[in-house]
RNA sequence: GCGCCGGUAGCUCAGCUGGAUAGAGUGACUGGCUACGAACCAGUAGGCCGGGGGUUCGAGUCCCUUCCGGCGCACCA
């Protein structure tokens, strides 16, 4: 149950309720009420919440904010509600202020919900497909994978507590012009095991885990392929390796706590002809022609309108061979005309911001709506060691590689550090800090609030102290250092809410490190233990409120939260 | 040249559809364990929100302009 919005569609009712006797007394001119914000005071002596409502009447009305003000805050009607009293304040807000019957009911629903505390209706269980990392599978992850796998994964999450039937999915490029390259790369180390002077072409991959490749296929084919058709050895190549490559890509994010739900290949839609057929959609619709053996589509069509000088797309290569656009558009038009999803989020770095609008533009030349696809774009990662740029990884030497920086670091602190920030920001992950276990560390001060609490919990419960009952009251709790936390336990459904129309994450880290601050300043402020009874057992279950929504946040997060430390 | 993203405290960043005195963390300095975990808490210091215009009751937030940084503009993906 999400009651801070709850409270806040009450407080509306009341306020349109009085603003309606205003009128009825002739207080008020009877005119259409602009909308108007209910918002939650940064200020906390403002109020839990407060209303714009007078400010943007003042126009319409033709009277001053703050005498509107008064004239609703003297018909609001608060009796039976959540509210205890309002006041008008400032340029002319009214502030309302919340029983102390709302804070008992908070930690009540909290507990009686308990491991679903969090979970709202906003999705309304439409299908939403989150398409993240997407790795080509040629060679190693590398960091930016392991941002863009934190974010996509902890977003498929809290689309999940948001109410949304979500798939997460990896598209695997096993097809088109890197695999060609992968399989000249592999062609030519294998070669080069059996025949000197063989030189590596200047656009091949130059990594190690090609040359192991290499040594592995001739240890079991010797040189077999060697007088062989370069295409059928690039075949039995690319055969051997790319699946060992898929492998160790899932094996990696596996590791990393990632686990789709479907691994799409690429090379599918060349098979099936799926993208051919696309290519000649575009071209019934006239979108698309031919020149010079080439399909080109005019995707821009603003520019051609005002006759700027346009480059039409390439979606198929004079070779006959079709571009990754042709595909990314096959494959795009797959997910919602075959597969049927409301709406698709692809995760993507930002290097790859101006395929946006394009793909966007394909879709809507296909018919298919393009506000259904959102694209969340990440900026570059920098890692930093010591208060420099790490580029390379100090075990190998060589580039940074997913599996390195999780051998380097705990899961637990790379999964939190990616979801620190929001995508759309660049981001300096810090290494030392990361594997730093000390109150520095972001992800220790959460955990440790909760193994804080399991140890309350154990302590008193071997005292014989036992929590408060469901449904009993909790007024007892009025300290200010309670109020606040309760407050905060209270915003969890809405945060995930928010959280999921923002697509961002990162609020759910943001909201776990607030509720262990509240935590903490609670503690410090407030015994469980040697309390009286009723205090005691009050105190206890908000202890256990507090480490149900810490529980899952860490659920959404995807990281350990442990009953010891 | 065109386009996308960013510029907020020494550093890393929040700031909800415009709201009241711009907030955290970290670093610096100062305090606090003879009751439940000091991996914690409390306090001090630190700001022309890149600059300049505009919109209005009100701008870090919206519009225009300008400067600085990152990235993109392939028959690569």
């Amino acid at each position: 149950m999400n009651l801070i919005k709850n409270s806040q569609d009450e407080l509306r009712q009341i306020i349109l309720n009085a603003l309606g006797e205003g009128v009825a007394s002739g207080e008020l001119p009877a005119e259409p009420i602009p909308s108007f914000n209910i918002e939650i005071p940064a200020d906390r002596s403002h109020g839990d919440f407060a209303t714009n409502v007078a400010m943007v009447c003042a126009k319409a009305f033709r009277l001053p904010p703050r005498k509107i003000a008064e004239i609703i805050s003297e018909k609001v009607y608060l009796e039976g509600s959540f509210f205890s009293k309002c006041e008008v304040a400032g340029p002319g807000f009214i502030n309302f202020f919340l029983a102390d019957k709302w804070y008992s009911v908070v930690i009540d629903t909290v507990l009686s919900e308990g491991n679903s505390y969090g979970r709202t209706t906003l999705g309304e269980n439409k299908k939403v497909m989150v398409e993240f990392v997407s790795a080509n599978p040629t060679g190693p992850m590398h960091i930016g994978n392991a941002r863009g796998g934190a974010i996509g994964d902890c977003l498929a999450s809290v689309l999940d507590w948001a109410g949304y039937d979500v798939t997460r999915e990896f598209y695997v490029n096993d097809a088109g012009n890197q695999i060609e390259k992968f399989a000249t790369s592999l062609e030519v180390r294998y070669l080069q095991l059996y025949k000197d002077g063989i030189e590596l072409p200047e656009d091949a991959y130059k990594g190690d885990d090609i040359i192991e490749h290499a040594k592995a296929f001739a240890e079991i084919n010797g040189d077999k392929f060697v007088e062989a058709e370069s295409s059928e050895r690039k075949k039995a190549l690319v055969d051997y390796a790319l699946p060992l490559n898929i492998a160790k890509l899932k094996s990696d994010l596996e590791k990393y706590r990632i686990f789709y739900d479907v691994w799409f290949l690429e090379s599918g839609l060349h098979n099936s002809g799926k993208v051919m057929e696309v290519v000649e959609k575009l071209k019934e619709k006239g979108l698309a022609y031919e020149k010079d053996g080439a399909v080109l589509y005019c995707s821009n069509k603003v520019a051609r309108e005002n006759d700027d000088e346009v480059v039409d797309d390439v979606l198929v290569r004079t070779n006959g061979i079709p571009t990754y656009f042709a595909a990314d558009i096959a494959y795009h038009y797959n997910k919602f005309v075959e597969r049927g999803f409301d709406k698709v989020i692809d995760v993507w770095g930002a290097d790859h911001h101006g395929h946006v609008a394009r793909l966007k533009g394909a879709m809507a030349d296909l018919d298919v709506n393009p506000d259904k696809l959102d694209v969340v774009l990440m900026q570059m990662v920098r890692l930093m060691r010591n208060g420099e740029v790490a580029k390379l990884s100090k075990r190998s030497g060589k580039s940074i590689t997913l599996s390195d920086l999780l051998e380097e670091i705990p899961i637990d602190a790379a999964r939190f550090f990616f979801n620190l920030r929001e995508a759309n920001s660049h981001f300096d992950f810090d290494l030392t800090l990361a594997v730093e276990q000390s109150s520095q560390n972001p992800v220790y001060y959460v955990q440790y609030a909760h193994a804080r609490i399991c140890s309350i919990l154990r302590n008193l419960k071997e005292e014989g102290a036992v929590p408060a009952e469901k449904g009993s009251d909790f007024t007892i709790l009025s300290k200010t250092e309670e109020k606040e936390l309760i407050r905060h336990l209270a915003a969890l459904p809405n945060e995930i809410d928010e959280s999921a129309k923002a697509y961002d994450p990162a609020r759910i880290t943001r909201y776990s490190m607030e509720l262990a601050t509240l935590f903490h300043k609670f503690y410090a402020a407030c015994h469980v233990k040697g309390e009286e009874d009723s205090i005691k057992a009050a105190r206890l279950s908000l202890c256990e409120a507090v480490r149900l929504a810490l529980e899952n946040c860490s659920e959404i997060l995807k990281i350990d939260c442990p009953d010891k430390m």
